[in-house]
DNA sequence: TTGCTATGATTGATCGGCTA
DNA sequence: GTAGCCGATCAATCATAGCA
């Protein structure tokens, strides 16, 4: 699968042909109606409404880790999915690392696998 | 009336440009590892310490100059092959990589 | 000043690995 | 076997910087 691509774009010049590595395809492809024929179909990212942030922080603030029934209850009140509330939360716990991450430590010591 | 816009708060709002020799060292490194532009996480900090920013930015600089590079390929060759002659090794690398390049990521 | 592109940061969502 | 968490990353978007 992993295999290197190249576009053999000589202008005429000496330059290097352009090189495709796997990083630089495309990933995270929306799945969406394969009648589609448009342009691209390009991954939604919905905005949360003032609102939604407001609670969601809210009930982190309560609790960083939400149980079940919270989460349905939740999801629920904000027009959310339980799973668009269980990633909001772990986009939040680990934003909240990174804001209280100590000028040190970072999980791991210096002695790694010598 | 005061809709409390929070957006308006944030600290993106004041960011500044890094450095030009600070964008320079950051793009060696992205060039001479074009195969592979992933910094390990000591890569990163080493590279925020040369660049006097913090390993944050560095992963925001890489994770922005990855996404604009692959939706854009073209408009970057002139940088690239500006870059690539700077520093021409990887190549050993890149074989390498193509070698044993079979299972790790890209199911 | 106006308009546009370049760029750093933010964030909803995804991927892979791991564990209970 | 499965669901949730973590860490890293993706990808879209925001808001400003920089330049003509």
């Amino acid at each position: 699968p992993a295999q290197v691509q190249r576009k053999t774009a000589c202008q005429g010049k000496e330059k290097p042909p352009i090189v495709v590595y796997p990083w630089m395809k495309k990933v995270h492809i929306a799945h969406v109606n394969p009648n589609h024929m448009g342009p691209e179909p390009k991954r939604l990212r919905t905005a949360y409404t003032r609102q939604q942030v407001l609670e969601l922080e809210k009930e982190f603030h309560f609790s960083r880790y939400l149980t079940r029934r919270r989460r349905v209850e939740v999801a629920h009140t904000l027009c959310l999915s339980e799973r668009q509330v269980k990633v909001w939360f772990q986009n939040r716990r680990m934003r909240w690392k990174k804001d209280n991450k100590l000028p040190n430590t970072k999980g791991r010591s210096k002695n790694k696998k010598a | 009336v005061m809709i409390l816009r929070s957006r308006f708060l944030d600290a993106r709002r004041k960011r500044r440009n890094f450095n030009k020799q600070a964008t320079e060292v950051l793009n060696e490194y992205f060039y001479s590892h074009l195969s592979n532009p992933y910094p390990s996480e000591e890569a990163k900090e080493e590279l925020a310490k040369k660049c006097g920013i913090t390993v944050s930015q560095v992963s925001n600089w890489f994770g922005n100059k990855r996404i604009r590079y692959k939706k854009n390929i073209g408009k970057f060759q002139e940088e690239a092959n500006l870059y690539a002659v700077k520093t021409a090794v990887d190549a050993a690398n890149v074989s390498a990589q193509a070698s044993q390049a079979n299972s790790p990521a890209t199911p």
